[in-house]
DNA sequence: TATTTTATCGAACACAATGTTCCATAACGA
DNA sequence: TCGTTATGGAACATTGTGTTCGATAAAATA
C-alpha cells in the first residue's frame, strides 16, 4: 500500500501548475485562462503539460482532489480521536464548512463563479454519495415518505451546495457555524416533510412546541457520517 | 409604441439561425456546436452571422429570450382572464413546470452542459427577482426570522431549480402537477422555518395536526403572483 | 414599375489557441 | 558514476474565431 517515491520533477512540476493554475483564477477566472497563460506562469515547457494532463480541466479536477484528499484525512483523524478519546461528535455539514472556510480562497477559485460548472457537479456526485446512504438508512424508521429518496437527496445536496457557493460570492459575511445553523433551520423540517414521522413516538415535544427539539432530533442524523467509508 | 416593420430577410434569417441552434443543441450538445455547424444548418453565410449576433452565446440568449417571453405571455393571458373570468387561481410555479414541460427538449438540452449553466444562471436571477418581492411581503407578517431573506429567497430558487433539472435529467418521470407537490412538500416548511410564525395566530391548527393545513397557507403566498410586473 | 436601400453571400484573411512530435539536455535515482 | 526519464523548446498541423470587402440578390419605397 506504500506510495512510491515520486519523481522529484514531477511533484514539483505538478505544484507549480497548480499554484500558477489557482493564481490565474484568481486574476481573470478559470473560463478566460489559456494553457500558455499557466506555462508562462508555472514557467514549464508546453510538452510538460501535456505530459500530465490532457487539458485545462483535468489540471483543475486534480487539484481539487487534493483538496478532497486534505478534508477526508482530516475527517479520518477527527472521527478516530473521537473513538479512542472523548472529542465531541463530528458535525459533516459544520466541518465542510468549516475545511471551505480555511481553503477560501481556493474553493471561491473553484466553486464561486469564476470558475466553470464542472467542480460543482463533482461536489454534488460527492456529496450525494455520502449522503444517500444515512437518509436511506433514515428512512426506515420513518412510516410514509412523500417524495422519493433520490429526489429529496439531490434536494439536499443542492441545497447545501447552494449554500456553499452563496457563502463564498458573498465572502463569507457569517461564520462557519452560523452557516450549519442556517442550513439545519432550512432543511430539517424538509426532511421531516418527506419522510414523514418517526414510527416510534418520543411524546409530543418533537412534534409541537419549541422547533429545537426536533431539529435536534433530525439533525442528529448528520452527526458522526463517515465521510470516507470505502477506506 | 408601434413596432417598426422588420426586413423580412433578417427575420427569416434569424429564425432559420434560431432553428439550427436548436436542432443542433438536440442532437451533440451546446458545447459541441461550432459557428460553422449553426452555418451549415441555417445555410447561411458567415459575415450573416456576426451580423446578427456577437457569438454563440448570444444567439443561445436570444432563443432562450424568445422562450422567457412565450412564457410571460402566457402567464399574462391567464391572470387576464381570471380578473375578468372565474379562472381558478393562478400557480407560478405549477406552470413553471408545466411550461418546462412543454419545452422539455429544448430545455433538456440547454439545461444539462456547461451552456446550461449561463440558462441556469440567468434563470436563477429571473427566479431570485420574481420571487424576493412576495418574499419580502411574507416576512412583514412574521415575528421573527432566524435566517436572512437575502438566504433565504437564494435557496429557494436553488431549491427549485434544482427540482427541475433533475426532472429534466431523469426524463421526466413525475407530472409537472406531482413536481409542483413535490416542491411545496419540501419548501414550505422550510419557510415556515426561516420566517417564524405568524403574528396573528390563527389556531393550534397551523402549528401541529396535519401538516397539510400550514403548508396550504404558506405555499398560497406563491399563488397569483405577476410574472412580469414590468409590463 | 423603377429606384433606392440594404441584407446576404462567399471567399479571403489574420489571429488565437489547441494538441502533437521530436530530440537534445538536464536532472534524477540508484 | 551510469542508466533512466522528465523537461525544454521549437516546429508543426489543425481547428475555430471574428473581420473585411465587393458583388449580388432581395427587399422597401416612391
Amino acid at each position: 500500500m506504500k506510495e512510491k517515491k515520486e519523481d522529484r520533477r514531477i511533484s514539483r512540476t505538478r505544484r507549480l501548475m497548480h499554484e500558477a493554475l489557482m493564481a490565474l483564477i484568481v486574476e481573470k477566472g478559470y473560463e478566460a485562462i489559456t494553457v500558455q497563460d499557466i506555462l508562462d506562469r508555472a514557467d514549464v515547457g508546453r510538452s510538460t503539460f501535456y505530459a500530465h494532463y490532457r487539458d485545462k480541466d483535468e489540471l483543475l479536477l486534480s487539484s481539487f482532489e487534493h483538496l478532497r484528499t486534505l478534508f477526508e484525512e482530516q475527517q479520518q483523524a477527527i472521527l478516530e480521536s473521537r473513538r479512542t478519546g472523548k472529542a465531541p461528535a463530528v458535525n459533516l455539514i459544520l466541518e465542510l464548512f468549516r475545511h471551505i472556510g480555511e481553503h477560501h480562497k481556493l474553493y471561491k477559485a473553484i466553486a464561486g463563479k469564476q470558475s466553470g460548472e464542472m467542480i460543482v457537479k463533482y461536489l454534488h456526485r460527492y456529496l450525494y454519495n455520502l449522503l444517500i446512504e444515512p437518509l436511506t438508512a433514515l428512512i426506515k424508521n420513518r412510516k410514509s415518505f412523500s417524495v422519493p429518496i433520490e429526489i429529496t437527496t439531490h434536494y439536499l445536496v443542492s441545497s447545501l451546495l447552494s449554500l456553499m457557493t452563496w457563502w463564498l460570492d458573498n465572502n463569507m459575511p457569517y461564520s462557519a457555524e452560523k452557516m450549519d445553523e442556517i442550513f439545519r433551520v432550512l432543511t430539517t423540517p424538509c426532511i421531516e416533510a418527506a419522510f414523514g414521522r418517526k414510527v416510534e413516538k418520543k411524546g409530543a415535544e418533537s412534534l409541537s412546541g419549541e422547533p429545537d427539539g426536533s431539529v435536534k432530533a433530525f439533525y442528529s442524523h448528520f452527526i458522526d457520517i463517515d465521510c470516507c467509508p470505502d477506506k
